[in-house]
DNA sequence: TAGATTGTTAATCGATTAACAATC
DNA sequence: TAGATTGTTAATCGATTAACAATC
């Protein structure tokens, strides 16, 4: 095993294209599955995917290939993803509701303890069985949920501000939705979600017809 | 200027962030910006960024800088956001109502003009102003819009079917938000959105304690 | 044993960044 | 002219992939 603690981002993301996949085939009753296979199904180069697993140990057996069911949970271990986890969101709008109401959410074990928006229209209502409440009770309400995970889907002028109150109340890592470079300090993991930066990179492909 | 014509994923990612902040820069009347602000503001490399640029040509002034209405408009350009692109949503699920409902899509030149679900309890309803449709309409209706990106956010079960329809239909990018891999021909451009792998890498970062 | 496939090393490829001549 | 900053080349860094000995 690759005893290096620098894990690539690219093949964090990765092993959670690779957890979908097993759950799925999983679900389908295949018991092995070799690395080619995996490139044949997923499109991700063989040696990427052993290369990949490599640096958290040894997965499979040569000649034989690797136990779907043992991989699966490994690397739900490896991502914490085998216990359940807290997570706030903050902006209850049109995307925050979806992500309250996303099931998935559930199935992989992160769990939406909290909502909030300063909408005074909102603060108060009921949201997929969660009140929304008022930002200024972040830090007391996650002194009692203890969510290391907050997700952030207000407009881009209040981003930076509930993410500092975010962090005053003991989170440590951030998705964010809103459309600005959040500044934190470093001790804290953001990663940026943008439709829009996604629409844009589609859109120049248009542009230039051809590739892959 | 670099002739090749190979530009960088990253690099298009990044271009869409320039573009967002030099809209928010211009909005507060800075006229002009030189790399090394860029770097001080995003946290964006200076040379990554006048290196990105000269993908596409020569945009700045020496010892002066760049000139933030211009150089704004440019980017507009080359991403082709500078006139109005119709898109298709299918999926009116919790998610394909907030995409519907994101005044941001407009404002950046993304206009959805048709929203299609196989739910028989959606189809006809009227959402942001359009009328839910049944996928199996795809191909007639996009002859008159003429979209040529549509946003998947259908449940996984049903992504390739409806993605393999807005293919034949005459779309050439796919924005996919259905947690699994889309077996397109080469010539069509697909770009995942995956809510559960960004969660699962910040996860895996909480393991880790520190890191930047 | 022969065939298959792993884990890992080494080679390749591509992206980031430092350095600097050219230019305003 | 002196100072600032560009655009680009070259050096560095890191990620992908091919190759292969080890192993089932």
């Amino acid at each position: 095993m690759n005893t290096s603690l620098k894990v690539p981002i690219p093949t964090l993301e990765r092993l959670a294209t690779y957890l979908r996949f097993l759950i799925d085939l999983e679900a389908s009753h295949v018991e092995t599955i070799s690395s080619t296979d995996v490139e044949r199904q997923t499109g991700i180069n063989a040696a990427q995917f052993r290369k990949d697993l490599s640096y958290f140990g040894e997965f499979g057996k040569p000649g034989v290939g690797y136990n779907v069911a043992e991989l699966q949970s490994r690397i739900a271990r490896i991502l914490e993803i085998d216990q359940l986890q807290p997570v706030i969101v903050i902006g209850a709008g049109n995307l925050g509701s979806a992500l309250i109401g996303y099931p998935g959410l559930k199935e992989h074990k992160f769990e939406i303890s909290a909502a909030f928006d300063s909408d005074p229209g909102k603060i108060g209502r009921v949201q997929g069985g969660l009140v929304v409440q008022d930002p200024s009770e972040l830090r007391i309400e996650n002194e009692r949920i203890r969510a290391r995970i907050a997700i952030i889907c207000v407009p881009a002028g209040a981003a930076q501000t509930v993410a500092n109150e975010a962090i005053a109340a003991g989170v440590r890592v951030i998705l964010n939705f809103a459309p600005i470079i959040l500044k934190v300090p470093d001790r804290i993991t953001v990663r940026n979600v943008s439709f829009l930066q996604e629409l844009a990179v589609l859109s120049y492909h248009l542009t230039t017809e051809q590739r892959k």
